[in-house]
DNA sequence: GTGGTCTAGACCACC
DNA sequence: GTGGTCTAGACCACA
């Protein structure tokens, strides 16, 4: 998988390394990132997104705690078996749960109701430039 | 409004002024707060999420250079005119849009389709555990 | 001499008990309230500019304390003779000094010079609506 | 921009945490600090002037917010681009203004004509005892 | 009664 | 190394 497909956004809120890590798992679960492919080297993904190695290296050593890569002498890090690869529709479904849960806190803040939500969700969804907003950022 | 209507969620991985900024923001947006309409003092929502008055103080601070709320000598912070009170449902709508991309981004890099993903959270919407049973219960 | 002479802005970043001590120092210094004369009565003043009247009793007691006020039974305050009433032009630039050292600090941090700077204020002292902003404030 | 360079008066009337972010704010405005580069960090500023970090943090912060200066994660704080950095003599003569408005008003209150006024704030702008024989010496 | 400011010090997260 | 957050408590200013 090239390096390009991953967004990684350093102004962001939440910290690069964790970006990493939850693209990771994520493209794992959908089993875009089969089991025994191999991943960006550290280098490659640093210089691409112009940041510090090191935090490339931590996120891929957590991942490796977590089981999820394997570190492969000569290689580098590659997709391991056995945890969480290629999950159902439903078990992905799940883990984007926390996400939902955000949007209906602050849907009942706002006085918003299901319908409108869903709905909006629905047309943002089929916009052109949403689904997959790495795309263009290989520019 | 009372301070019992806010949710402080010292546990959190967002910093809980923010959390309180946040909340602020939207129970304004919705009228929910209405213009001129005072809210708990820092100290008394301080006791009451048992959190030191200055985090409480700096999100009302906050607020303020923001223009959401304005001080009122002797009196506390009171909703500030013309500043996103009060908003159509349109509008409102589109505060929650930066959440809503959220969930996109997250449901493209796991491989789910629009469909499923509006069906879940319509259900989780309409679910009785929800996780906020004060806001519709104070509409 | 009429309150609505006095220009009180509860917004501002100074506190209007000084605001007023400052206004009444300052039309004292200038002969524009002459020695005996009267001032507005705490609550007229209060009135007028629809704050607390404890406040405007504040700023009285203030004056009165510095000798610049005196508190006649029956009457109200009098300007009192003998201290600061009717200065020379030159010690009342030497009053207004403070606030030209302000000028001149920003303007050495923001690397203007005296010459533009000077300029900028003559304009804007001969532009029409500057010089007594509290006039139009009687609407 | 070396912590030196700015002035701390902790006895001041306005609060330390204002008066850094003030004085960053014209210095950017002046060129002083150019876009992109980094300010002194907080521990430093704060041992400087002997002021507890979080004060340095908090007007550090503030400037955040108001896009004026951007977060480098590991790195510090640099200023931003494209907020009010690097403006002309003419822009910046604008920032000046209500500080001249504030001499207009007392000058007014005192009775005080433009003339005497401009040729004493020149008198005091060229004076050697300037208050902040810094800002030129780095100029 | 209200909010504002500051301190000293702890602990955390990120790079 | 960087900044962020929070606490406990003091003291002040204003209305």
């Amino acid at each position: 998988m090239d390096a390009s497909l991953f967004l990684v956004t350093p102004a962001s809120p939440d910290p690069i390394y964790r970006q990493v890590v939850e693209q990771v798992r994520r493209f794992v679960a959908a089993g875009q990132l089969r089991v025994g492919e191999g991943l960006p080297s550290v280098r490659e993904m640093a210089e691409h997104h112009a940041v510090n190695p090191m935090t490339i290296s931590r996120a891929y050593s957590q991942l490796e705690a977590e089981g999820v890569l394997e570190r492969r002498r000569g290689v580098g890090m590659v997709v391991a078996a056995a945890r969480g690869a290629g999950l159902t529709a439903e078990e992905r479904l799940r883990l984007l749960e926390p996400r939902l849960r955000d949007v209906i806190r602050e849907a009942g803040d706002l006085g918003l109701a299901a319908g409108p939500v869903c709905e909006r969700l629905h047309a943002l969804f089929l916009s052109p430039a949403a689904p997959h907003p790495r795309a263009p950022a290989t520019r």
